[in-house]
RNA sequence: GGGCCCGUAGCUUAGCUUGGUUAGAGCGCCUGGCUGAUAACCAGGAGGUCCCGAGUUCAAAUCUCGACGGGCCCA
């Protein structure tokens, strides 16, 4: 063993043992460790190139459970994922290539180079964040990890893919999407999160002409006039109350409908004068016809039989507008599903930039057209009013185009039809915590099918081949049967686009099938993750061996994401759940509780933590600062605790190191051997190492680390560095080889060794350093994890100790409300106290109370307290008028426990006069030469009287403390001999003094060497080192 | 609009499952003390509407209901 130099240096110690782990190969010894098998299932962190603070979080905690079950004799599955497709690597790519449209890429660089440029990119930004996560000490099988991207891995996706057609849970449909004019394309709902900015739009009230009235309108708003020519529907409330109004407008009289509140609000706005005449409930409107009014304009208008009618809706509110919607199922979400079911038309006559594709506007862009619609309403004199408003409108993230709803044709898996299957099934599944479950279930209850195709690139193709004869659709589940079916030899060395896409397959009636231009949406990428990245169904050991995976943890953001698309694909493709166990854990927010962003610049990377306080802290912090599933304010005073914490740890390893190694302590020694030396703080210290252990050991069962890791904290802090050590220290001077010390030695060493090992899947470096210097072993995680010792732990001794500590602070108190430093000792603690402990306390800590309160004598008796009273003027005056005086004097010659006694039972009465309360203060005072405080243990006591013996004894104490001072500031050994000196009025012990200063030589009256001047209870005391 | 989570000192938080002492810490501030492992530490002080309002109960930070504020997810 080797005594531990210098401060906590954490940067310098790290790569230290990252050598040492190096030239050990203990990461390749940590990977092939044999064990019981444990599948857990990395969700794969999309490569963006760059470890935020969130993503570091999620490693470590995954890093944290894989160490811990592998020193609990698990081989745990330690692969990395790595989600790869997807749109923003496309726009990363084409922003690198200049090309500003979806056209470019098949036109201008051509798609082979494009998807070439898409891996290239992946793969690198997949290199620059692994060694980015290597650098958090996260132990993973970097060298294979898998990746969405792998011919094996899209393969296996084609296979869960054909599972789902071959159940009839795929399906083409028509339905509202975002789609983006500029990028051509669909955008998912996730693309579209956070995207809304304020915008101008234009907001306008319109009446439609009723038919078969001549007067009668309906009035209807929308912030999207470019939408009224393919409106198809008013939709209204069914519980609703509407009302038909008597307006003049124009100077005509007329007919309006509309709801009821709403007529106040709107029309007194505009000062449009009106009566209700006739009220309704929204269901009597059904059925209504009204007149469209872009007929000529639009002649498909004119073609619809079931079109521009009342219809009932419950998502029709009275925030805003009329409380009647303009329904258009072609470009609104909520539209398209209240048209389905009256069987409307989703009329949408635009093409993929978004322009008309008939009637007057044909050709032009629909934002566009706004005001030419809104000047034509105007000349139709159906425009009741024309203001501009703000609202919040979703743009592309892409290329901050506005985004429009619209129909169009997309494949879905029909998982609405298996909702129940995946509810039922996931009764299978332990949520951490519980509450989790709730959330889940409450979302898949919601869900509608999954859109999994998109109009882009970089992603796995759908694999669908339609017949351009006879329309027959076919699902290719391998690569197989794709070769199988193919009109050609073909050889396929990659999935990608475009070398599938020329692909033809023969129909059944003769035809040549093509494949559907698609991709997959990247969430089924990852759902697939489960088998796919285990190489399922082209391998099947492993899938056979392990799956389901037994541990899944990411952020409670994918409750409703990866959670749920693993659950949804697993039970489409093989009827059960994918994982056994799953966790949520936090965002890492800023101080504020402020999301991370770049635009705002409170980004915190994981680097600055590291290189400021090292690994160790960074993940103890992230372990400990909150519960796993609360976010995470990240926060340098809390970094720098728990950088103070380690460093504690370090120092009480560098003062037991250097002592051991000093005396050649054996740190193989047994319990056994120094057992009869153990004195009642070391039992003390083992008992409650081991209750730690006990409670480590059960809340690991239920992965809240924050209750592993606040456990630590305290016990290194309080319990060990500023108690244990603070009581031991004195044994460590012995001067001999005394198994007293050894004892402590003993205790001390075995405490480390244990928190080495307890810390270790948590603080993989300081531990190996303790481990390594202190066990006869070659690395703690390859070691296994404690378990506790049961004949140990004492809980009346930990509490006992409890009591002693309290009184120790209780005396500190009592000292200071005396003025008495605790340099000097005094003459008696005295405890008043019920608790029936007390006497077995002091039994038991009697050596320790009587050092740390720096007392000779310490009992447990009966004091008497005086109470004295403070009569209230300001109550007893006005109650007792003219005999208020003479109640007072009365009550100042009392004695006051008299009093007390009794106002504790209820009033208290003089003659005729009852003293409540409120009428008195009381004052505790302790007996004469005594100083006391009250506590919940009981009263203590401290005798103030200082007699002569004190005195010198106190004296002696503080010039040991000033020559102390000075060796420091001299800079000396500890082990260095002095001469000293001094210059002084009082009596002092000068062998003590001798003794604990290392003085060879002392003289009192002037001398040489190193001199300073002092000043003890105001008497000047001059004292001189010589070495 | 729906589901879930959170709300305790200036800040960060424990306690809430299972109601029961004077609501406990840390950081920061102030006063005093201690120190040859420790740029550490100890004692004290100041600082609390336990978000608000009802209810249950002998008793509510804790359980129930309802508001309010924040977050996440879904519409």
């Amino acid at each position: 063993m080797k005594p531990a130099e210098g401060e906590y240096e954490p940067l310098k110690l790290e790569s230290d043992i990252e050598e040492y782990w190096k030239e050990n190969e203990i990461f390749e010894k940590y990977l092939n460790k044999e064990g019981k098998k444990w599948y857990w299932l990395d969700g794969p962190p999309f490569t963006s190139g760059e470890v935020h603070i969130g993503t570091a979080l999620n490693k470590v905690i995954k890093d944290t459970v894989l160490r811990y079950m592998t020193m609990r004799g698990y081989a745990p599955r330690r692969q990395p994922g790595w989600d790869m497709h997807g749109l923003p690597i496309e726009v990363k790519v084409e922003t690198e290539l200049k090309i500003k449209n979806k056209k470019d890429i098949e036109n201008k660089i051509g798609m082979d180079v494009f998807i070439d440029k898409c891996k290239e990119f992946a793969i690198r930004n997949m290199k620059i964040m692994t060694e980015q996560f290597k650098n958090l000490g996260v132990w993973l099988d970097w060298d294979n990890p898998y990746m969405t991207i792998n011919k094996d891995y899209m393969e296996a996706e084609w296979w869960s893919f054909k599972r789902a057609w071959e159940k009839g849970l795929l399906a083409k449909d028509l339905r509202v999407i975002h789609w983006c004019p500029r990028c051509e394309t669909a955008l998912a709902e996730h693309e579209i999160r956070g995207e809304y900015r304020m915008v101008k739009d234009p907001s306008v009230f319109v009446k439609f002409r009723l038919k078969d009235k001549e007067n009668e309108y309906i009035v209807i708003w929308t912030t999207t006039p470019w939408t009224l020519p393919a409106n198809i529907a008013i939709c209204v409330h069914p519980d609703f109350v509407y009302a038909k109004l008597k307006v003049e407008f124009d100077g005509k009289e007329e007919y309006w409908i509309m709801a009821r509140d709403m007529a106040n609000m709107v029309l007194s706005s505009f000062d449009i004068k009106f009566e209700i005449v006739e009220e309704f409930e929204g269901k009597d409107l059904e059925g209504l016809r009204y007149e469209h009014p872009f007929l000529n304009e639009m002649p498909s208008q004119r073609t619809f039989d079931n079109a521009h009618i009342v219809i009932l809706g419950e998502h029709v509110t009275l925030e805003e507008g009329t409380g009647c919607v303009h329904t258009a199922p072609g470009h609104g979400e909520e539209d398209f599903e209240v048209g389905k079911l009256y069987n409307l038309p989703a009329y949408s006559p635009l093409d993929s930039k978004g322009r008309f594709t008939e009637g007057k506007w044909k050709g032009m862009f629909v934002k566009d057209t706004d005001p030419l619609i809104i000047e034509d309403l105007k000349k139709k004199g159906l425009l009741i009013k024309f203001v501009e408003i703000e609202h919040k409108y979703p743009f592309c993230w892409r290329c901050g185009s506005p985004l429009i709803f619209m129909a169009t044709e997309q494949w879905f898996l029909r998982v609405s039809e298996i909702k129940s299957e995946i509810i039922r099934e996931n009764e299978k599944v332990e949520w951490i915590p519980d509450w989790a479950a709730k959330r889940y279930v409450n979302g898949v209850e919601n869900v509608g099918d999954w859109c999994v195709s998109r109009q882009r690139y970089w992603g796995v193709p759908l694999p669908v081949w339609v017949c351009e004869k006879c329309g027959k659709k076919t699902v290719i589940g391998s690569i197989d049967e794709l070769k199988e079916k193919s009109t050609e030899e073909i050889e396929i060395n990659d999935l990608h686009r475009p070398s599938v896409d020329p692909i033809e397959l023969r129909c059944e009636c003769g035809g040549t099938m093509k494949r559907v231009n698609d991709v997959l949406d990247v969430w089924l990428d990852s759902g697939s993750a489960p088998w796919a990245s285990l190489g399922y169904p082209r391998k099947k050991e492993l899938f056979e061996t392990l799956f389901p995976a037994d541990y899944v943890v990411e952020g409670h953001d994918q409750i409703t994401k990866w959670f749920y698309s693993q659950q949804a694909a697993s039970v489409i493709t093989f009827d059960t759940v994918p994982y056994k166990k799953v966790q949520m854990h936090g965002f890492t927010l800023d101080e504020k509780g402020e999301a991370m962003h770049k635009s705002i610049g409170n980004v915190i990377p994981p680097e600055e933590i590291v290189n400021r306080y090292g690994r160790d802290t960074f993940r103890f912090y992230v372990l400990w600062a909150v519960a796993p599933w609360e976010d995470i304010r990240v926060s340098w005073k809390k970094i720098e605790s728990v950088n103070r914490m380690l460093k504690i740890l370090w120092n009480v390893y560098k003062f037991s190191t250097t002592y051991m190694s000093l005396d050649n302590f054996d740190p193989e020694t047994k319990y056994e051997d120094v057992e009869k030396y153990l004195r009642i703080e070391d039992k003390w210290m083992l008992s409650k190492i081991n209750s730690l252990t006990k409670e480590i050991l059960e809340t690991w069962e239920t992965f809240y680390f924050h209750k592993i890791t606040r456990p630590l904290y305290d016990f290194i802090v309080d319990d060990l560095s500023r108690w244990y050590v603070k009581l031991v220290r004195s044994r460590t001077w012995i001067e001999k080889d005394d198994p007293d010390k050894k004892a402590a030695y003993f205790v001390l060493c075995y405490v480390l060794k244990r928190l080495s090992r307890l810390m270790a899947p948590i603080t993989p470096y300081i531990s190996e350093m303790i481990f390594t210097n202190m066990e006869n072993e070659e690395s703690v995680h390859l070691s296994e994890y404690p378990k506790f010792e049961e004949f140990l732990i004492d809980s009346e001794l930990n509490e006992l100790m409890e009591i002693a500590r309290k009184i120790v602070e209780s005396a500190a108190f009592a000292r200071q409300k005396a003025g008495i430093k605790l340099r000097w000792p005094v003459q008696e603690v005295i405890i008043d106290s019920e608790n029936e402990k007390m006497e077995k306390v002091i039994e038991k800590f009697r050596n320790i109370l009587l050092e740390q309160t720096n007392s000779k004598r310490i009992e447990v008796k009966k004091m008497d307290l005086k109470y004295k009273i403070t009569p209230n003027y300001k109550t007893i005056g006005p109650k007792f008028k003219q005999d208020a005086e003479r109640i007072i004097e009365f009550l100042k010659k009392i004695d006051g426990k008299v009093v007390y006694d009794a106002l504790e039972r209820g009033d208290f009465r003089i003659d005729e006069f009852t003293i409540t309360k409120d009428d008195i203060e009381f004052e505790l005072l302790p007996p004469e030469n005594y100083e006391f405080v009250s506590s919940d243990i009981g009263n203590i006591f401290v005798n103030k009287v200082m007699s002569r013996e004190l005195k010198k004894e106190a004296y002696t104490r503080e010039i040991v403390r000033r020559i102390q001072q000075m060796r420091k500031e001299m800079d000396l050994d500890i082990e260095a001999y002095i001469k000293t000196y001094i210059r002084c009025s009082f009596e002092i012990d000068k062998e003590y003094v001798m003794k604990e200063t290392r003085s060879k030589l002392l003289e009192f009256g002037e001398g040489k060497g190193y001199y300073k001047k002092w000043s003890i209870d105001s008497e000047d005391v001059e004292i001189w080192i010589e070495l």
